[in-house]
DNA sequence: TTAGTATTGATATAACATAACATTTTTTAC
DNA sequence: GTAAAAAATGTTATGTTATATCAATACTAA
């Protein structure tokens, strides 16, 4: 990650951004009350600043953010929120870059995978289809259980490697 | 603790985990001998351990090793070990333990896979063949263009899970 | 209300990792 | 063989990420 700014992260794609974090928020307010879960400022917030950005970002940062809004000033303060919705699948936790990122398509279960730009720091979300992966095979024939999967690659987004040509 | 498959040393008994470990610090003295590469004391004992122990370990826990040999106290010691290793494909990075594993088939180049276990912490490296799997198959089809891959199960091993049943 | 539970506030520290520079060892060029 | 260059190690310091703990507050339900 050594280039420029917010890069999308739902495909390598553009899109209506604004709309986009609008719509997620409801459905996050929705799916809290259905759920009955505590969906409170720091957590809403939160979630608001990562899809905002739609670049992963690390806890740290999330907790500039919040203090610049006074909804908190130290770690914990952070990692609770992110804790929070994580547990809830309204974010994801990119362990290649000790950073989080919100979902692409929450409300339904799925093994998220991650294609991760080493040059301009962009992640593209795409769901990988829980049995028919590799590892689910391999898992499966060892007769070990998944409970949660880590899939990430590393490598050139289309755009930065179209840079490169020219 | 028996596992099948494409274990690393879980499992052994101590007799051929011996023999094992040292066929496998061999092949390594002898890929770095044909390859021109310093096999210093330090990264080859780094290997021994990982070799030696039937988990993944943090850098600070193969420090703590190093040391009880007089190797070498300080953070770095270790860290440029494990470099290295990762470097010449003799050990695996697993990003959800921020640990380190050795690997199971080195020599060959691979995507590695692993299956980590969340009660006993075993962890089991399978290869998953790099162009089969969904993942690569969504890059492609992006025009995303993997380096790296970290792919990682965290669930119950075998073993656990037949102790919960009984 | 009142007790119980969940969340937040705050301090401290644990755990993981690297920057920077001095020193030593090994390799290479002459 | 010696000197220069390169690689590895020693050392200090610091940066980064994450959690344990306990006090205070807010929410929930009897
Ligand atoms: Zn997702
Ligand atoms: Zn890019
Ligand atoms: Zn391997
Ligand atoms: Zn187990």
């Amino acid at each position: 990650m050594n280039k420029q700014k917010a890069q999308p992260v739902v495909g390598f794609s553009q899109h209506d951004h604004r709309r986009c974090v609008k719509k997620a928020l409801k459905e996050a307010d929705d799916y809290c009350e259905l759920n009955q879960l505590r969906f409170t400022v720091v957590r809403r917030r939160t979630l608001g600043i990562l899809l905002e950005s739609h670049m992963a970002m690390g806890a740290y940062e999330v907790l500039e953010r919040l203090k610049l809004e006074e909804l908190g000033s130290k770690p914990p303060i952070a990692y609770r929120a992110l804790g929070f919705l994580l547990e809830n699948g309204f974010i994801h936790r990119i362990e290649r870059l000790n950073a989080f990122v919100a979902c692409s398509h929450p409300g339904s279960t799925h093994h998220p995978a991650f294609l991760i730009c080493s040059d301009c720091g962009s992640v593209a979300e795409a769901a990988v289809s829980p049995n028919s992966d590799a590892l689910s095979q391999t898992a499966e024939q060892s007769g070990f259980q998944i409970e949660h999967t880590t899939i990430e690659a590393e490598g050139q987004c289309p755009d930065c490697l179209q840079q490169v040509e020219s």
